[in-house]
DNA sequence: TTCCGTTGCCGGACTTGTCCGGCAGAAAAA
DNA sequence: TTTTTCTGCCGGACAAGTCCGGCAACGGAA
């Protein structure tokens, strides 16, 4: 997540960057409106924090200039209440106020809100994965991770791990391995399956000679256990 | 737009409802936490406003029940700086706070604010544009940028840039691709696919020979990464 | 004409299949 | 039970095959 913080006090700037990439996210920095709304425009943020008094552009009119173009999530900063009392009557556009000085945690739980709320629309197309014990398979982008890790399978080991993973705890000879898997592409070496394994094992298992999902199944076959 | 106002101080309560619908909201409203959490189921209310302190159940309780069934935004009302304070270090799955005494125009403010970003139902005759990264299709006039500079692109480049684009990290075979991209124009040979791609590196990427969206999944096809 | 979509070709990179020696597990024998 | 035999599995190395990206060129449409 990358946030914009906007505001001529430098310090502030500082201590504010600081808190928020203790937190985790990536932080970029600007001094007025103008760099405010070309910086949304060149980093796509998720999240921006803008001062309203600012020399060069304040931040009521940059806010507005970043809406003609973004429903990216703004939080305004301003120095005095009577000013946010002013502000409180109009709809500037921003999602949220806060009146300087504040509490460091009240700006974190505050962006942290917006985040939340903003995030869904990202995630939304439900990512078409296939997880059994620290294996992951991720069937759109065809990649296959260990505890998070990405593996690097080449298309045939991500059809047979795909195949085990879809059908665990159920014992697969090499023949019907190499029927499903191979199809109609000219029937090769029994053993070719062996080798496919192993492959599998090294890029996937923590401990690759004693595996603990990719078994095998003594005179019998391999399968996926989960 | 209907708002649910939950607190145990009646005079309170009077005062924002009569504030909000002055405002043209319909306000309905409850007593304690476990009222709150059955009128969110039986009323649907657009958003609601809690009050952390209440017999039956409290606020945060209240919240995080809410949350288990629905994502409607939430704004909690403490009567404490020093409660604010505690609140503010956790994630309750709120989205707004505010601290009693409260000026109206704020509390005003931050539901305008929540409901204009939860409520994007009438939204988008906006621009029709797609971007991921720093590449923009303009879908309308059928342009496509490389950090807000014109790449020229010809027709069938847009298509492919287009369709990869709208499914990102997403592989997709040459087979597909021609199916749908070529669609019913005679089949042709699935070589065509490579040098559109290649053409829509040299346009796109900053480093054609080291693409960092239009990438090869080996031995499966293409897809565009987010 | 110029530009665009298509096709063929080639070198290099990567993947897949095969072979083989050694070893572990299962079955048979004692 | 223990020991022996044997079958099947594993891992390393290598060879064959496949795929990819770049280049060049052709034919047709604008």
């Amino acid at each position: 997540m990358k946030i914009l913080v906007v505001d001529d006090e430098a310090l502030l700037v500082k201590g504010i960057r600081f808190n928020l990439q203790n937190e985790g996210y990536e932080v970029i920095t600007g001094r007025d409106g103008l760099e405010a709304v070309n910086l949304v425009q060149s980093e796509h943020p998720d999240l921006v924090v803008l001062d309203v008094m600012m020399p060069n552009m304040d931040g009521l009119t940059a806010c507005a200039k970043i809406r003609e173009f973004s429903d990216i999530p703004i939080i305004l900063l301003t120095a005095k209440t009577e000013d946010m009392d002013k502000l409180m009557g109009f709809d500037h556009g921003a999602d949220d106020y806060l009146t300087k000085p504040f509490n460091i945690l009240e700006l974190k739980a505050r962006i942290r809100a917006l985040l939340r709320r903003s995030a869904p629309r990202e995630k939304k197309p439900a990512a078409n994965q296939l997880t059994i014990g620290s294996i992951t398979l991720d069937l759109d982008a065809r990649n296959a991770y260990r505890s998070g890790t990405l593996a690097d399978l080449t298309a045939k080991e991500f059809d047979v791990i795909e195949f085990l993973m879809r059908n665990p705890n159920r014992v697969h000879s090499r023949e019907v391995l190499l029927d499903t898997i191979w199809a109609y592409e000219y029937r090769s070496d029994i053993r070719t399956v062996d080798v496919h394994i192993r492959r599998l094992r090294e890029k996937l298992e923590e401990n690759p000679a004693q595996p603990q999902y990719i078994l095998t199944k003594w005179g019998v076959g391999y399968y996926f256990k989960k």
